[in-house]
Order: C-alpha cells, then sequence, then structure tokens
DNA sequence: GATCGTTATATACACGAATACATAACGCCT
DNA sequence: AGGCGTTATGTATTCGTGTATATAACGATC
C-alpha cells in the first residue's frame, strides 16, 4: 500500500538539529524525568541521545534540556518550558502538514 | 541562520520509492536522452541511477523510464507520459508545500 | 564484422552514522 | 565511607549506503 510522507525539521546553517527525533524524546524526557530512560524508550542509545541534546541546547538560543547529575536519585532531565512552547509550535507544524497531506491524496502515483 | 526544511515522498509498504531524487532525476532523463549522462549531471552513480529507474518501474503501475541499448547511438531512455503526470503532481505539491513554509516563519526555535 | 555509446551487472572499497562497551564523575542518602 | 542511579565521555565495532571500477551485452551504422 502506498502512502504520501512529509517530514519537516529546523536546520542552522546548514546542520539540521530539530525535528521529529528531538521533539519526540524531548516529550519523553518530559514524561521520564531520565534522559537515559527517554534514550532507551526510544530504542535509542544513551550517547546518541546525549549528544543531540549538546546539540539542541547549543544552537536554540536558550537551553532545552537541563541535565543535572548526582543527588538522590543519582540526576535526572528537565525540560524547560522553553522547550515546552517549541513543542507545542512543532507540533502544531506538523498537524497542518497533516492536513495538507489528506488535501493531496489524488496523486497518480499512489494509486 | 536557521530555516524550515520540509520534505515528501511516497513509500510501498514502508518503503521509500519515489521523492526529490527520482524526481530530479527523471528530468534530467527527459532533457538528456541518457540515463548515464543524468545521472552524472546530478553527480549520481550510474549504478545507483539504475537501481532507482527499476525500484521505479517494479512498484509504479505503469513504467515510467524506458531504457533501451544498443542502437545507432548505443542506447537511450525516454520519460513515458504517464511519469511526466507524475512530476507535475510531485511539483505542484512541492510548490504548496513552500506555501505553507512561508506561513510558518513563526516558530520560537527559529529565531 | 568492427566501431561506438549506451545500458546491464557484479564486486570491492570508502565513508559516515549509529551502536556497543567501558569507565569516570557526581551528589544525596544511609 | 559506601552505595546508588544518573549523567559524562571516549573508543572500538558494526552496518548500511554510495562510490569506484571493471566488464559484458546490445544493436544500428558504416
Amino acid at each position: 500500500m502506498k502512502e504520501l510522507r512529509i517530514k519537516c525539521w529546523v536546520e542552522d546553517d546548514g546542520e539540521k538539529f530539530y525535528g521529529p527525533g528531538p521533539n519526540e524524546l524531548i516529550k519523553k524526557i518530559q514524561k521520564e524525568g531520565s534522559l537515559s530512560r527517554a534514550a532507551s524508550e526510544m530504542n535509542m542509545s544513551y550517547k546518541k541521545a546525549w549528544d543531540l541534546i549538546q546539540r539542541l541546547n547549543q544552537h536554540a538560543e536558550k537551553p532545552l534540556v537541563i541535565l543535572k547529575k548526582g543527588g538522590s536519585h543519582g540526576g535526572g532531565a528537565e525540560v524547560t518550558e522553553y522547550a515546552r512552547e517549541i513543542v507545542a509550535e512543532y507540533d502544531q507544524l506538523e498537524k497542518e502538514i497533516a492536513r495538507l497531506i489528506e488535501k493531496q491524496n489524488l496523486l497518480k502515483v499512489l494509486k
């Protein structure tokens, strides 16, 4: 069965840094409060998730995720208010794209 | 400088087979009448282009590109009318997506 | 039948990205 | 002081994808 897929992301000087992956990861961090658990939930290696967060915080004007190590629970990850705003906007954009897709079910190549 | 990018493609049972690459390749084949020249114009290896055309013709209900070998000019590649229709539709879709992008310059993460 | 330019096909190699693994650092708690 | 769970960081390995290279097949034209 054929279907039309669309993906959108943000690049900074040609380097991609925000897209579906980071968006989902941030949501899972928010839910779990832990980067390692969020990563394994996505079947993503911890290192990749960590590198991703570094790049995210570095390119954005304000940090999206605060990582803390040590402490009673060993540490944790906190999603900033700024990040929650971005997630909401990205989700909104994806919704609008999905609406555009539905209007485009007439492609000959889809048959 | 940050910018929003969008890409769309068609999948068949999860396998992607039509997107920006194939679309551009078909256009160049139409212009050149040759698969090898079209491929090198895109800085794409001949093998990759050939494999791509095979997959395209196999998944579509009608062939998009007819390859002929031998003959006075050594052979050549011909784009079918069906393919030209698909290219036109895909270009149209990309245009609509570009219009959607312009309305979306308000993302916080873009600042 | 020799030539020519293209398609057809297989194999070896290069490269980048992701994974796997190992180990250190941290700070609250008992 | 020791344990715990998490973050922090480097390195080696794996894996997929594309490239590079070589060679054969084809068929009209001369």
